[in-house]
DNA sequence: ACCTGAACACCGTTCAAGT
DNA sequence: ACCTGAACACCGTTCAAGT
C-alpha cells in the first residue's frame, strides 16, 4: 500500500514507450486540460494510439501514473509529519500542503477526485496511499484530543480535496485555498 | 437578479418544445446521469436534435433551466430564514439545506459547481441568484459577530458546494454531507 | 511480446430543406 | 419563426497485420 503499483517486468521498448506516454500526458494535460484527446497524448509521446491503451486502460489509469511521484511524496511527508511535535499542527500542515498542490493543479486535483470518489481498481493504489497517509495523522491528533472523533480520513481527504477542486483554475488559487482551508482546520478542532 | 432569466415570447410550438426538452433532461439526467449523449434527451422529449442545441446551447445551459425551480425555491428560503432569530443559525439551516439537495442530486451539484467556478455567461443567472441568497444571510451572521469576517460568499458557496458534489453517490450520502457541514460550520463561526 | 495505423462506432454541432 | 434529419468532424476503442 505504501509502494507504488508494481512494475511488471517490460522489455525495453515498452517500458520505453511507457515512460513516454507519462511524460507527454503530463505536459499536455498541464497545458491543455486533463480533457485532452487521448489520440493527442500519443502523438505527443511519438506512440501509436493503441500503445497508449494498452499500458493505460483508462483516461483515470494515466493520470494516476502522471501524478505518481507526488502522491508518494505526498505519503512521506505524512510520515516525516507525525513525529511534528503538536498532532494537530502536523495534520494541518500536511492538509494544507495537499490543498496547495491540488489547487494549482487541476490534473492532480482530478486525479485525487477520480481515487477518493469512485470504487475503480485502476485508482485503487492512489486512493489508498492518500489514505495511509492521512489516517495515521488524523489518529494521531484525534487520540491527542486536538481534533473532533467524529470524522473519518476518508472523509478528511475529500472535503480537503473538494477544497483544491473547487479553488482550482480561479484567480488566486492558492491564497483562496488557504483561507477555505483555515475554515475547514478550524472546524475539525475538537471544542474546549 | 432574483427574477428568472427572460422568457423571450415563443411560439406556442417552441415553448411546448422547450418543456418537453427541461423535463426530458431532468429524467434522463437522474436515471443515466449529466454525461448522457444530447442525442437521447432530444430523443426522449420526442424533438429534433437541433431543436435541443437552438433553445440550449451547452450542457450547462440545459443543466441549469432543469434546476431552474429549486434555485428559485433556494433563494426564496433565504430571504425567509432572514427572519430567524439567530442569524447563524439561519445560515447554518441553508447551508444545511443547500448540501442536502445537492448530496442527493449529482444534477445539481454539477449545476450549481459549472455555475461558481466557471465565469460563463449561460450560467450567470444560477451564480447570481445563488450569490444573492448567500449573501444576504452570510452578511447578517457576520454583522451579527457570530461568523468570522475574513470569508465572502462565493467562498462559502464554492465549500458547502464542494461538500454535496464530494459526497454525492457514495453510500449515505446526506448523513456523509451532514457530517461534513457541521465541521465546515464550526470552522465558519467566530472563535470566542 | 509488443507495436502500429486503420477501421468502427459514437457523439457534438451545423446546415440545407422543409412547414 | 421554427422544426427536422442528415451530414460532417471528431474522439474513444478495437483489431488485423506487422516486427
Amino acid at each position: 500500500m505504501t509502494t507504488p503499483p508494481p512494475r511488471p517486468a517490460l522489455r525495453a521498448d515498452a517500458r520505453r514507450n511507457a515512460e513516454r506516454l507519462v511524460s507527454a500526458a503530463r505536459e499536455v494535460f498541464a497545458e491543455r486540460g486533463v480533457d485532452v484527446p487521448m489520440d493527442d497524448i500519443a502523438r505527443a509521446a511519438g506512440v501509436g494510439n493503441a500503445t497508449l491503451y494498452r499500458r493505460f486502460p483508462t483516461r483515470r489509469a494515466l493520470l494516476q501514473a502522471v501524478h505518481r511521484d507526488e502522491i508518494d511524496a505526498l505519503h512521506a511527508r505524512s510520515q516525516e509529519l507525525l513525529a511534528a511535535p503538536s498532532p494537530d499542527e502536523g495534520l494541518a500542515t500536511w492538509l494544507r500542503e495537499l490543498a496547495m498542490q491540488g489547487s494549482t493543479s487541476r490534473s492532480l486535483a482530478t486525479a485525487l477526485m477520480n481515487a477518493l470518489k469512485d470504487e475503480g481498481a485502476d485508482v485503487s493504489w492512489c486512493r489508498e496511499t492518500m489514505h495511509a497517509a492521512a489516517a495515521a495523522l488524523l489518529d494521531r491528533a484525534q487520540r491527542a484530543g486536538s481534533v473532533r472523533g467524529d470524522i473519518t480520513a476518508g472523509q478528511v481527504l475529500k472535503l480537503v480535496n473538494a477544497v483544491a477542486f473547487a479553488t482550482e483554475g480561479g484567480p488566486d488559487a492558492q491564497r483562496q485555498a488557504d483561507r477555505l482551508l483555515t475554515v475547514v482546520m478550524d472546524g475539525l478542532r475538537s471544542r474546549d
